[in-house]
DNA sequence: CGATTTTGACCCGCGC
DNA sequence: GCGCGGGTCAAAATCG
């Protein structure tokens, strides 16, 4: 029971600062029951064969509103070894949006295993660490509520899918 | 009974 | 070196 979407016909937003170094803003909002439509890739991400498919789109005949607006990835690579005990893993990709929703954990067509909450300093809201539960996949997501609509959800994905979406999609 | 959530502890990078 | 902020682990609890 969380079906209550906000449904608002506001096209699509621009400019709104999500965290520290996430300056993205890509926000989709549609109107059936379900989430989003799609990420559209725009970045300058060399060749993400599976991005393709990584779009997650749902609601039966592609309804959704591939807004590509400005756009920015921040990609970073870590990869640390070397006598420190632990691996880095590697940041592909980060991408983030807001969207006007009261469920925060929206159905994108792919599991996830919660793995982490905490409370950031500047909002009285949690955040909340999941993580893609396929093996072998690492793709990792944080949700959080705006601190000051708390009306919106930001998400921010990070990573690439190794696999399809594995949720069907709503029937 | 297996998978997932919960929640505090732990860990790491950074600034003072 | 220590404390803080943010991210992750992991054991117990809960869910389906």
């Amino acid at each position: 029971m969380a079906d209550n979407y906000t449904n608002t016909n506001l096209p699509y937003e621009t400019d709104f600062e999500v965290s520290d170094f996430l300056e993205f803003n890509d926000w989709i909002e549609e109107g059936p029951p379900l989430s989003f439509s799609s990420i559209s890739a725009d970045y300058n991400i060399p060749q993400n064969p599976n991005y393709a498919s990584n779009e997650i789109m749902m609601n039966s005949g592609a309804s959704g509103i591939s807004s590509s607006s400005s756009s920015s990835i921040h990609e970073g690579n870590i990869t640390r070894d070397s006598g420190s005990g632990r691996e880095k893993k590697e940041i592909r990709e980060k991408v983030a949006f807001k969207t006007k929703s009261e469920i925060e954990v929206l159905n994108d067509g792919f599991k996830w295993r919660k793995y982490g909450k905490k409370m950031v300093k500047n909002s009285p809201n949690p955040r909340n660490y999941y993580k893609c539960s396929i093996e072998g996949c690492s793709v990792k997501k944080r949700v959080e509520r705006d601190k000051d609509d708390p009306t919106y959800v930001v998400t921010t994905y990070e990573g690439i899918h190794n696999h399809q979406a594995t949720l069907y999609i709503f029937g």
